[in-house]
DNA sequence: AATGAATGAGCATTCATTCAT
DNA sequence: AATGAATGAATGCTCATTCAT
């Protein structure tokens, strides 16, 4: 590492560059969260930051970047064994069962931070041609991994044998409002981590439920 | 009813009328389906029907009315008790779990028809403030009735205690690819609703998963 | 002249459609009058006339034909030597001073009907190059008329002598608000007449008035 | 006052900004003069100005606003005391006759100028809700001010007693064609102003017309 | 004689994006 | 590094007008 000038007390160029790039993306993360992908101008995400739509193009090639790049963190983040690893979930040696709550566990965690909360919440419908392509052929990580839990538990026995696509979009569909129930209605990660869990592991209704 | 020339075979003006409107809440329905509800644009829904612009807003007054028509249609088909009762939820001689399997499958049902697919999809944020109130005063029926059924579940000890508005958005959420799997990917609404009632009712996790 | 079956009691259909006209012509005049000629809508005329838009061009080719004939019309009344000859203004007999004062009490007059309530107010901008090419060709018949007044009463000594396009049209302007003051503001015309011949032929200031 | 580089000579960038706004206000005023208010669209603004539209409402917010200042503009030109003080009619000390006689040299002169030819053209009705009881609320200051005079004329013996609304609404009236006189027929701005005040305090009438 | 249906042309407005500075 | 200025393209919507019936 060469040293500095100033010692790690004043921050060099490329540290600004980041940190301004970064500001831009929470902006427009939260913004999102909010009021929804389509209703993202560029000109509010400038406003909230108080600098000049140009400036935005300055970090920026275009909106799209901006998309991809919030995606991209919010995967990347995801997929980083080494953050939070209590709940990462791509661990061959756990059954399918436990990585599956892993995954919903650490979808909630990450759902309830700024960037993570678009995660999932992109309507793919949204990216234009190139940049969906490129999310789709690498087949989503995340579909995969989690397609994967699913036959693993089927096959390990730790899961009920079902239909995989299926159960993977309605599994993603029913992480939808989380967001929404932390942000806007205050509910705790934990608490929605182990209502997920329940919902959708052991199901909702009781053995007496069933003769009815 | 008055006899008509020619039978039923030709349709009278009042029909045609109706029919050419229908066409338009059914090509604005599948548009907002594949490319979500803020890039459905009434240039796009005349050049689908291959009418001009004016002629949209010769059959509604402006976009909005589009929109709360469509949703319209979808709810109260959802409410209509004589539409397919056999998944009519809403009836309190059942117990809640029985009328939750009920919603759930009437639910992917009405999102595999065209117009009905529009049912839970809507950001609330679309519509404008009029429309918006006027769905909301009546407290979005569809809240209040699952939210019903899942309490009384819980009292009638068929489904277990959960936090209500938490599930409620769960559940909700768990729909939003039901259009996406029987439209793009050919599901049957039959697996799908069978798929779903079995993940939110009985859960992923087998007896033996518990353990790991 | 033909007899007609059933005598004067029933009109025929030249009749019928001479009065359907007339009304047209008179709604539209009522909706210049009172929002003015650039928002006059055909839409709106055949709403109030309780029959649709393309009714209306059965007795009109278009938007300007009807412009054109409220103004013949207005035009043509004034012109008109036997309708109300008490303030015919077009005679050489009397001074230009006479002449003009009845020039006025006419226009009052027939600014408080319906129809003539468009005889002045039209801006000449409304209608279109041939339109006004044809009232422009001919001068306008009651700009000559009036502007031929004034230089006789000049040259008979009744009249001050000005500069004739300028006063002319300063006093077409004072008229302006003549309908608006006898529709809305409940002026009588007597009064209006009194009081505009008074403002124009003797002024406002008093002998006193002319020190200060 | 910070000294610039170039000296005046050379305009900054607020210079300019202002400067470009006011040359849109212009274009609009002779559009509006030439066209009617109505007729006034934002897109011929940009063709006659040849920029584009958007470029309009970079420095406007909306149609609205370009109308609104314009008026705001002319009322402020006429009220301010500074802006040729040998014209301007509030001044308690003169006679209602005098002040008369400013209030008409003031407008002559004001509608003789690019934007003040708008001062008294606008048809009211224009203006939206806001717009419209912000100018009306202060009971457009003009409408008072010269009924004030009136009144005070009458009260101080310099002028004759009368209708006052009626006589108000004759003398705006006579007004009208003020602007085209000046701009289209070439009149100077001092012709018409003594033109009219010779017509409106001392009328047209001579002694001998009296008779007639 | 009257109308339902349809449309071309136009308008106000917004937004992502670019360029010169 | 940042911004003022500018714009092309699109959008929702209106209106005069036409055509087939």
């Amino acid at each position: 590492m060469a040293r500095r000038a100033w010692g790690e007390a004043v921050q060099n160029r490329e540290e600004q560059f980041e940190l301004k790039r970064q500001a831009v993306l929470r902006t427009a993360a939260v913004m999102i969260r909010k009021r929804g992908f389509e209703r993202l101008s560029l000109g509010d995400i400038a406003d909230e930051l108080q600098v000049s739509k140009p400036t935005v193009y300055y970090y920026f090639r275009n909106k799209e970047e901006i998309l991809r790049e919030i995606l991209q963190l919010a995967v990347d983040q995801f997929l980083d064994a080494t953050d939070h690893p209590e709940d990462f979930p791509d661990l061959p040696q756990l059954s399918g069962a436990a990585r599956l709550e892993r995954f919903l566990r650490r979808c909630v965690r990450i759902l309830g931070e700024e960037i993570g909360s678009c995660l999932l919440s992109t309507p793919r419908e949204v990216l234009d041609e190139d940049t969906r392509r490129q999310f789709e052929e690498k087949g989503h990580p995340i579909d995969e991994l989690v397609e994967g839990i699913i036959r693993d538990g089927a096959r390990d026995g730790s899961l009920k044998p079902c239909d995989v696509p299926a159960t993977y979009l309605m599994i993603v569909g029913s992480l939808r409002f989380i967001p929404t129930l932390h942000f806007d209605q205050q509910y705790s990660t934990a608490l929605l981590a182990d209502s997920l869990v329940n919902l959708l592991m052991i199901g909702l209704r009781t053995p007496t439920g069933n003769k009815s």
